[in-house]
DNA sequence: CGGCGGTTTGACCTTCCTCAACTTCTGTGG
DNA sequence: CCACAGAAGTTGAGGAAGGTCAAACCGCCG
């Protein structure tokens, strides 16, 4: 039984099993239902899903490009980052997930890993079999709608990445990252847009913003001595959200928000 | 019944609908067959799949951002591209469709439009109703699946281009995107992959490189004159298939090929 | 023939990269 | 509790890639 994995040790029990895969899955459960109206037969079928818990220290490749790809991977706590190789050595980011994503849900439609996947930060995962995800989206068609529309999500993501790369100064870049994980952190209620924490490295940041660290460093001054950020400890504070966000020209209808509003926001996506 | 399209004038009649809509529609199963595996009674369903033709001249807007989507649009001439707007006015390409794509296949998920689609020539598009689609790909899960696969070959282009934008000079960013569009050409059947028409403006190739007019065109003469690219005509040449694509460290792994090897491709990807 | 969209060229300037050193933080073992 | 090593963050100087502006040029079509 291969794992394309790089897991220190053996760190599965019986008794930890079940709690994880509760803290695991609603999350993820959380995450389809923000875009999707799941019935009740649904939502346990999915809360029953079987997996193994694994844990990856940062820097491990969690996938390498090149290998087939049998297990989905959920994100417990952590962070993951979806990359392509560069011959120079070089690394591009090319989208973060956070815990509640399943990073590569797009493998129960092409299980070929053209792409990898790195841990970004110390993280603990969920390997769910593909098959059973695909034999899920088959028995339950509005499931595999659901898992169609989260992986749309990760799409419009990646589509505003391309724009923000393609046009678009290092400061924008920044602070339209720094938007984005604020407002992905809030949805899946690990902090506030405003406050959260800041989970992954400048070298990380460069290589999702195409920039160079020093550059990334640079700019992440800037920013500060303009008080639109600041940070304390471990924590971002976005000290002016409303400037920020205009510098990144952050919208968050890419985001695809909305449809059940099941979190009050007053400001809400009206499809006419 | 409103349209989100600048279609110039009535030009629809009775006699050509059903033809067009042959020539429109084959390509599209084509594209979906290439990846997925169907019955005949899906591919009649695909193919008895009603629509509007509509023309659009180039620069003309097939969907403005912020609007909602009724009609999915899939190419039958011409090349659309979806932009994100930018706030100086600028356009950043997010990605480019040929005739068989459908170019927001994904609004059958999710008809909420924060992107535009741009007629990057003249062009002709079949407007399919979302909700037939909606409607086939309840009917036959396995439609639902194609359709999701066929997202995910858009997303993992995109996935691409973030890696080239971020990381990749003009020369690789230009180069890669040739060997895309050859290879996307030959496997729509519309022309080979060293000898394509070059059927967009260097603005617009500027526009999905990220780079200026200017330096797309210095790019692209750098290219010709190191011998590997000619102009004949509206036609590219590519004299040097292997420079370039060492140039544009381009690997067609991107693009989903193979699963089932009509095109008799020697070197196919194996899923291990 | 004139005009328009697309392409080409040159000069100058900004942004960001590279390299290389240095500092601060963090965790680990003595 | 300290010492140390490794990782992360910070700083400065010089250089390269690409942007901007402005002007010409070309082919196409009315």
């Amino acid at each position: 039984m291969q794992h394309e994995f790089d897991f220190d040790g053996a760190d599965e029990q019986g008794s930890e099993i079940s709690t994880v895969h509760q803290f695991a899955l609603k999350p993820f459960l959380a995450r389809l239902l923000r875009h999707s109206r799941l019935s009740l037969e649904e939502h346990t079928a999915i809360l029953n899903l079987k997996g193994r818990v694994a844990r990856a220290n940062i820097h491990h490749d969690i996938v390498s490009s090149g290998r087939a790809i049998s297990h989905a991977c959920l994100i417990v706590q952590g962070v993951v980052g979806r990359f392509d190789q560069i011959a120079d050595g070089h690394r591009q980011i090319t989208a973060l997930h956070l815990p509640g994503d399943i990073c590569n849900l797009h493998s129960v439609v092409w299980p070929d890993a053209w792409l990898g996947l790195e841990a970004l930060s110390a993280t603990t995962v969920l390997l769910i079999p593909i098959v059973e995800l695909r034999a899920l989206a088959a028995i339950h068609p509005a499931i595999a709608l659901a898992f169609w529309l989260d992986t749309t999500v990760d799409a419009s993501i990646c589509a505003k990445w391309v724009s923000k790369l393609g046009r678009g100064d290092a400061r924008g870049r920044l602070a339209h990252l720094l938007c984005e994980l604020g407002v992905r952190m809030e949805q899946a209620g690990l902090a506030t847009r405003t406050e959260f924490p800041s989970m992954i490295a400048q070298a990380q940041i460069a290589d999702a913003l195409g920039l160079s660290i020093v550059h990334v460093n640079r700019t992440m001054q800037s920013l500060k001595r303009d008080g639109l950020i600041r940070k304390r400890g471990h924590m971002i504070l976005v000290d002016d959200w409303e400037r920020l966000s205009t510098i990144a020209e952050f919208d968050p209808h890419f985001l695809l928000i909305a449809v059940s509003d099941e979190t009050g926001k007053s400001e809400k996506v009206t499809p006419r």
